[in-house]
DNA sequence: CGACGGGACGC
DNA sequence: CGACGGGACGC
């Protein structure tokens, strides 16, 4: 009852902007059928229906405050022109006007649903619409060029067709988002932007801007779609017939045999792919060969490999061998893990299917050697290792970080965030999720690596620092000790 | 048409 | 668990 009208000082009202609806109702509506109809949008921080002092009856005007302007605006644009009792009128719901501002015009959709955002120089128009098409449907995109030069200025204007897009997208764009699953040792990383809402322009240009507008709309509209966020999924007909999609992929293969062989010659056949980390002949109680073989690799893209090669392959000549998925008992039933590891059969058999047919094939796609495996697979190409700085260097830029549900492991995180800038040391607060990442060099966007495209990959060598290159087989075999978990990680350039 | 209150414990 | 800013459209 009492958290109905629980207080919200003044300078609440307006934080954040535009998060408060002004909504015109039959005077019979009460706060509590407000509340009711609204509670679905959001997070209700206060509903207030505006009586009349001396009667005490309602106006007919109502506020509804909630947490955030997504919420407000979503709640306006589903609500707005419904009935909320049967036979009252149907109710207007805007966005209000900020408790300060004297004018009590309506908020227009213009003045909300385009942004104003800081890019990249390098950025095209259609790299704006694919970074923040993520949070809703994009009207059109605008770059602010040199008139006479043509290039960037990296500022543009991002249109949306609704409020809550707009709002979405300024709430949720100052992160870098970065996903790691350890399963399947995968990260995927995003860019931070600052966006605020975009100033209407002045009447005269704003007929103008429509034109414009609507015509780069229709160019964007017919531009390839690829989204940092999205994993480039199979279409099936460029696959083999087996459905790796399926989800029955593990890093365990089971190796039947008729012909009797020895565990060295099965580890050296299914050591030619990089990452196995366990194989054993399986005997009877008199040590004898029952002709299987359990093989276990650190992770899915080489047991995807090695299976599509060697199942069927005859070793010694004569002698088929079976190779199969056996369970590994490791946890995949989060949709996240799931959709990791479809993403990476997708991959490996992308590359099988296209790769070098010739006598190397032996080498799983994209790594140079053996040994060269690295322990992240990514769906951006991240930058190569680079070198620490020096341990006492002074820091000139911090990366504040934010990991959820928990921190990766130090040496991990060294490894992803030294590919960006002179890192000095990874600092993870003890017993806080939270933690810095010390450069000593300014990098001040450190995390311009593009999205690989589904069909070609390049090779993330790495060409090793020597230094960054120690421990990082202890490390992988520590990560996958553990339960497999996506993680994410916001970061803050500080 | 339709624009801004009442009551305030928590350190 | 999230500190600061910077920044504007051929009118």
């Amino acid at each position: 009852m009492e958290e109905y009208t629980t207080k919200q000082g003044t300078e609440n009202l307006d934080d954040p902007p535009n998060s408060r609806l002004f909504a015109v109702t039959s005077r019979s509506i009460t706060e509590d059928e407000l509340r009711e109809s609204f509670s679905s949008f959001g997070d209700i921080q206060g509903v207030w229906v505006v009586k009349d002092k001396q009667t005490k009856e309602s106006k007919g005007i109502s506020y509804v405050k909630f947490a955030k302007s997504s919420q407000a605006c979503l709640a306006m644009e589903e609500m707005h022109g419904k009935v909320l009792v049967e036979g009252t009128k149907p109710i207007k719901v805007f966005i209000a006007q900020s408790r300060s501002s004297t004018r009590h015009r309506d908020v227009e959709d213009e003045e909300l649903t385009r942004i104003f955002v800081m890019i990249p120089k390098t950025f095209s128009e259609e790299d704006l619409k694919n970074t923040f098409k993520e949070y809703g449907d994009i009207e059109y995109c605008v770059i602010i060029k040199n008139k006479s030069t043509g290039e960037s200025k990296g500022l543009g204007y991002v249109r949306y067709y609704k409020p809550s897009q707009a709002a979405l997208a300024i709430e949720n764009c100052d992160k870098i988002t970065v996903v790691v699953d350890v399963y399947v040792m995968m990260l995927l990383s995003s860019l931070a932007y600052r966006a605020i809402l975009a100033e209407p322009r002045t009447k005269a240009a704003a007929t103008e801007e429509y034109s414009r507008g609507s015509a780069g709309g229709e160019y964007m509209g017919a531009a390839d779609s690829m989204n940092q966020y999205a994993f480039p999924m199979a279409d099936p007909g460029n696959y083999p017939v087996m459905d790796y999609r399926s989800g029955d992929i593990t890093r365990c293969l089971m190796i039947s045999t008729r012909a009797a062989l020895t565990q060295e010659q099965i580890f050296a056949l299914f050591d030619i792919i990089p990452g196995m980390e366990y194989c054993e002949l399986q005997r009877d109680a008199y040590g004898m060969s029952k002709g299987h073989a359990l093989i276990r690799y650190s992770n899915l893209g080489s047991a995807v490999y090695a299976k599509e090669k060697l199942n069927g392959f005859e070793y010694p000549p004569g002698n088929r061998l079976a190779v199969n998925f056996v369970d590994d008992g490791e946890d995949r039933s989060s949709p996240v893990g799931r959709m990791a590891m479809q993403f990476v059969a997708a991959q490996m058999m992308t590359a099988v299917w296209n790769g070098p047919s010739t006598s190397q094939v032996m080498k799983p796609p994209g790594f140079s050697s053996v040994s060269q495996m690295p322990r992240i697979q990514t769906d951006v190409n991240l930058p190569p290792l680079k070198k620490l700085a020096l341990p006492d260097s002074k820091a000139k830029e911090r990366l504040f970080v934010v990991f959820s549900p928990s921190p990766l492991p130090p040496d991990v995180l060294e490894d992803v965030f030294c590919r960006f800038g002179s890192l000095i040391e990874v600092h993870l607060v003890p017993g806080r999720k939270v933690g810095y990442m010390k450069y000593a060099d300014k990098q001040t966007r450190p995390w311009q690596c593009a999205p690989r495209s589904g069909r070609q990959r390049s090779k993330d060598e790495g060409d090793a620092g020597r230094s960054s290159q120690r421990g990082i087989s202890q490390a992988s075999s520590y990560l996958l000790r553990r339960t497999a978990r996506k993680m994410t990680v916001h970061a803050f350039v500080t």
